[in-house]
DNA sequence: ATCGTTCCTATTGAACAGGTAGGGAATATC
DNA sequence: GATATTCCCTACCTGTTCAATAGGAACGAT
C-alpha cells in the first residue's frame, strides 16, 4: 500500500524504487519484490534505464486498494486456505459459509470502494468515514 | 467456530472432545488444543471424569463469534503484526492507519454482532443477511 | 562506454498453522 | 478400590508464509 500510495502521489510522473524506500523508510530490495507483484497485476509499469522508475498504468482515482491489496496478499478473505464461498459444514456448522461471506463482503464494502487518490488526500467516502467516526473503532478489544 | 458451534448445539449438555472431533471429522488431538484456547479464555468449561466433556460457560445466545475468533486466533485485525490504531505512517501514506480501523470496524460489525446461537438456527441478524444477500458476496473477485 | 535503473533467481531466518505424540491428573461408575 | 473415561500438559514435527537479503543480468538515456 505504501508504495502504491508513493506512486498515486506522484503520478504520472515515474518514482524509482531508491526515491519510493528512502521515502517510507524500507529496503529498497524489498519494495522491488512488492513493486513485482503490482507489475505482474497490471497496476503498475516499470520503465528502465536512467530516468527510469515506476508509474501506476490509472490514474490513482481509478485503482482501488481492493485492487493493490489481492496484487500482493492473494484473495482478500481466505478461511483456512480456500475462499469463503468453496467452504462446507457438516451438521450444526452448516452456516458459517454464510458468516464468512458477510465478513469478506464487510470487507470489500472498503477497500473496493476506496481508491489511492481518495486516500493520499485523506478523503475517504462517507460511508467509510463513518466506520471510523465512533471512538470505539480505534480502541482494541 | 466449530468446536464452538458443536458445544453451543447441546448447550447446556457437555460434549465429549471424541464426540465433537468425531461429528466435525478433526483429529481429536487438534480439537483438544483449540478447545484448550477457549477454555483459557474463559469461554469454555472442561468437566474430566467418565462422562466429562466440554460446555460453555455462557448461554449460545450470549457468546459471539468475535469472541470465540479472538480467543484462538488474537486479535481480529492486524498490520504486520500491529494492532491498525498502533500503526503510523509517514507522508504520501498517512492515512493508512484511518483504513485499517476502518476495515477492523466493518469486520466487528460482522464478527460481534452474530452469537453462535443465531449461527447454528440460521437466523442471521438483518444487517449481516443483508451482506450475504447480493449474488455478487458470493464470487470471487 | 558508463551510469542509473529495472528485473530475475535464489536464499535466509523467524514465525505461524496445522497436526502428531505420549502420558499425567481427575472423576464417575462398577 | 479398580477401571474406564476424559481432560490437561508438554513437547515435537512439517510445511508455508512473511520480511528481508544478495548478486547480477538486461536495458536505456546520456
Amino acid at each position: 500500500m505504501r508504495a502504491a500510495l508513493g506512486l498515486a502521489a506522484s503520478y504520472p510522473a515515474t518514482v524509482s524504487a531508491q526515491t519510493l524506500a528512502d521515502a517510507q523508510g524500507m529496503p529498497r530490495k524489498f519494495l522491488e519484490a512488492v513493486l513485482a507483484d503490482l507489475r505482474r497485476a497490471g497496476l503498475v509499469q516499470g520503465v528502465r534505464g536512467a530516468e527510469g522508475g515506476y508509474l501506476l498504468r490509472q490514474p490513482p482515482d481509478q485503482i482501488t486498494v481492493g485492487s493493490v491489496l489481492r496484487a500482493v496478499d492473494g484473495p482478500l478473505a481466505g478461511v483456512r486456505g480456500m475462499r469463503p464461498e468453496e467452504t462446507a459444514y457438516e451438521g450444526t456448522a452448516a452456516h458459517l459459509s454464510e458468516l464468512w461471506v458477510a465478513v469478506r463482503s464487510a470487507v470489500r464494502g472498503v477497500v473496493d470502494e476506496v481508491t489511492l487518490a481518495q486516500l493520499v488526500s485523506g478523503r475517504l467516502p462517507a460511508r467509510v468515514r463513518k466506520l471510523t467516526a465512533t471512538p470505539d473503532a480505534w480502541l482494541p478489544r
